[in-house]
DNA sequence: TTACTCATGTAACAAGTTACATGATTTA
DNA sequence: TAAATCATGTAACTTGTTACATGAGTAA
């Protein structure tokens, strides 16, 4: 336990950010919130989230508390070292500004290659589905809470910059 | 060789992309691309491009040419079947309109935990560094043809919108 | 009781990372 | 010739994926 770590994988630091709007959530509970996710490129699926979890308690930045049924279910939740840990993912600003990983950005200087019976009608479908995506997110923000705002506004422009690229494609 | 092959990953979507754009390359000097990229999150490690493209050509999708030289050094091009697995890649729209993992967007509904001490300055030094990637990528932008152009613009656009919205935080 | 969903976890695999080993070529 | 850089590749490791196994709780 508390062992020298190196830092937090982005699935990590996005874990214990869940866990630190939601303290006391189930690892289940925690995948629900990942698959339910817009923005997120991640899965949740059992096969990070069960280590990963496992990981953060083990290097002692998660309490665990177990649940009285016979399932055994554990609760996790920060504790002062997952705080502090957490804080420095946080406040890492040359990964927070990295550019990310973009499957659109990647493809959009290749797209070109493409001959134009096949082009055309794929930006089409590429827009139709970019704006359901942009659509949906819209409808969900008005609902939302600042700190989950954050998060959607901010996808909402990068949706809106693919669709206004396309525009410039036609 | 050819077997049966699920699906290209997105590393090796933008090899063949890479290469597609200027065949004959050798892997190192695809390798290079990668690193010299403003836009792409991959290091361009070695222990990731050359078993890749080993993984390409031993799957029939490149054309290995022996250079003549003492070194060995083969230089790879795509060949009908690589051209035929990219175009499936580049028209595959569910992952292309994906969001993707963006660490900006990760972070940004978490800040608020920071104290304000903490987070004023942080979000200051953030505003600091993308506006220097911004920068950068404008002032390279003109200089750039058609389609490399494509891929800075959007990065542009995500910085920009994360500028955007780091003004509204304050 | 049967079937569905909740919930945890592991196994096999995929594909990236850094660090290292090795040798060819170029430049000071 | 000594040092730097070019170039290829592998090994050990990390951490993600899907698919499966297992069993508890709930609703028909």
């Amino acid at each position: 336990m508390t062992k020298a770590r190196a830092a937090l994988t982005e699935l990590e630091g996005a874990i214990l950010g869940v866990l630190r709007r939601a303290p006391g959530l189930t690892p289940y509970a925690v995948r629900k919130v990942f698959q339910a996710s817009r923005s997120m490129e991640w899965s949740g699926s059992a096969g990070a989230v069960y280590p990963a979890i496992a990981r953060l308690a083990n290097d002692g930045m998660l309490r665990k508390t177990k649940g009285g049924d016979k399932r055994g279910t554990a609760t996790y939740a920060l504790n002062a070292a997952g705080t502090r840990a957490h804080d420095r993912w946080l406040s890492d600003v040359a990964r927070a500004a990295g550019p990310g990983m973009d499957p659109f950005r990647t493809r959009a200087a290749l797209w070109s290659f493409l001959p134009a019976a096949a082009r055309r009608p794929l930006l089409r479908r590429l827009e139709t589905e970019i704006r359901r995506l942009r659509d949906d997110t819209a409808r969900a923000l008005p609902a939302l809470n600042a700190d989950d705002a954050a998060t959607d506004v901010l996808l909402l422009a990068l949706l809106d910059s693919r669709l206004i690229w396309l525009k410039t494609q036609r």
